[in-house]
DNA sequence: TATGAATGAGGATTCATTCAT
DNA sequence: GATGAATGAATCCTCATTCAT
């Protein structure tokens, strides 16, 4: 028979099942099945409703995480010293470095729109709140000369995403990767979008 | 028993339902299930199977339909004189306005990522057909010294990132519509990216 | 392969539902399972779902069909002409013999009690407008002076539970059947309950 | 790890859970789930089965209470001394009383029929032995002449239809409580059943 | 061509029960 | 005694597909 760790490691299983959601719904294409899922994080399906009440809820959870993870490697860029045009190249090459890490929870983060019938869940937020900071940053460079007066919103847009067509397009195999290898041309594209003249 | 028309033409059924596909998917999220697209069409789901052999079947013509319009809109561009800044200038007037024109076909075909566990289906082929064209109108430009020498590829991938950003981004409800507004700010981006220095 | 009748005999997979669903209720205890009805009814689950859009459904149906019954039953007793008395003798042998005649009707009808957690479905509908029938009657005897003055509502309990504890003890096995034999201490014992000193 | 209060006493728990058990099992309809049961007695669903076997147990078990509770309060309308009548009329009075006092259990034990699928728990044991108890004063009211010589399977059966009725009809919403003051009709009613003439 | 009842597999979720801690 | 994670079967319901009519 096969062993079978009980009640101790709660977060085990807890993370297994957040993991595997990720990785699921990021290779697959939509939602992945709770059997999938349990399967994948190696339980039966009853014993994902001990972590989440729901499948939603499940998938909620697993893009907290997400979002969260990107958050705080963005986060420290807007904190920082120097210049906007340091910033964004930053941003960019933090992008492209961590497709080429966790190319599962970028894709579920970033690249897959898996909602639900009753409501978007997963990605369109970890692109908001990305998108939030992005605009505090580029608005700061508009602010001391170094960006063009655009439209934040549209600015966001733009830079989003000619920068996220890199890993889209890696992704669906269209351009060979890894992602980072691109760093200085999407880098340099981005910046010509957002440069003042 | 139920009035039947006489001489019904055939056609009329047939793209009821891939229109009605290209509606759901489009609008839902994800793949819609084969009841819904028979009643979105106004026929009963036994009878989608007199048109297509299964809903990969369906799913696959609605999408070649699909890719065959969006083809046609843009193949023109490549055979008409003139430079190529003015080709990718009606280019991205010619996609933005289609998106305000048919914005279902085109999140279907573009936006949407609606693919099947045992293969894709839709949308990569729209972008793929449309990409090839573009990249043949990019490496004019390069060969002609109007644009700089990308990676056709990552050209390709830059251009179809930024200018579908707008889009997506009405179509996500961060942006407000419609997308012909931006066809200035949006040609103008685009021709950063690839026009020679 | 197993002889299936198709598409044709709608009526009888829907009432053959309806039994099997008052069958079961009746003779089980609460609320029987889709997977035993469909057994019982000789379809698979799923084609439940073709007649009747959820268990609940399906019960609310199975209810109105044992109250049209049972109403029907006993409807023309209030518009004969006659005594009161003569009406409420044959209103208890009626109801004694449709017992005999219908026992997982009846029981399912006034006996069991199967609600849902989300609201009561099934045999209070029953009791309620059979109550409400009796208690026109009754209210007739009243003002003719051959039943004493009770209040209403309080008649039809005692009347109903008294009358209905003759089959509910064959149900539960605590009298010996058939119903129909108590016909006359019954009403005996009703009318001393009903009648006017 | 969480507080345990040493020396617990152990009929708390044991208690708790019977008294949930009957509390949701009379408030809800048919059986409730040992999630439930446990939650509303403040344990954890593992903890029950320290103190039942089995759910069918925890529900025999239940019904053992509820019988030996109600039973005892009958039991000494037999072994006193006086009429018939009057240890009936004080029988009503305590039933009737009893339904105001705990209308759960009052409910789980006469009126709720919840059993299961592999056989039956709960009321009818209640039922059955409240029934020889009342036969057994019956019979004495047939020997001394009080009572007309009804069959006393039939007398049981008659007597607790009407007098249950009144609570059922409370408890079905079709009877403003309390019980307790439809005392003297139910009586006067029940006596018309049993009285010699 | 079109219908729609029927199927059988699979969808999410709840259930009673077990057991290492 | 008590906990609560885990199991596996069962819950109601939806799915794509078939086929007699």
């Amino acid at each position: 028979m096969p062993v079978r760790r009980v009640n101790k490691p709660v977060r085990d299983t807890k993370s297994a099942l957040l993991d595997a959601a990720v990785r699921l719904v990021a290779r697959g294409d939509g939602i992945s099945s709770m059997r999938a899922i349990a399967r994948e994080a190696g339980v039966t399906e009853g014993a994902i409703y001990k972590h989440f009440s729901s499948k939603d809820a499940l998938l909620e959870a697993a893009t907290e995480q997400v979002v969260a993870r990107m958050l705080d490697e963005k986060r420290p860029l807007l904190d920082r010293d120097g210049t906007v045009h340091d910033a964004i190249r930053a941003w960019v090459e933090i992008t492209l470095a961590s497709y080429d890490a966790e190319p599962d929870a970028f894709t579920y983060g970033l690249l897959a729109r898996p909602k639900r019938v009753d409501g978007p869940i997963a990605p369109t937020e970890v692109f908001r709140s990305q998108g939030a900071l992005f605009a505090r940053l580029f608005e700061r460079g508009v602010a001391n000369g170094e960006c063009r007066p655009l439209d934040p919103d549209l600015a966001v847009a733009l830079f989003s995403g000619a920068m996220l067509s890199v890993p889209r397009a890696i992704h669906e195999g269209r351009l060979a990767g890894p992602a980072a290898d691109y760093a200085e041309p999407v880098f340099d594209a981005a910046w010509r979008l957002l440069a003042a003249d």
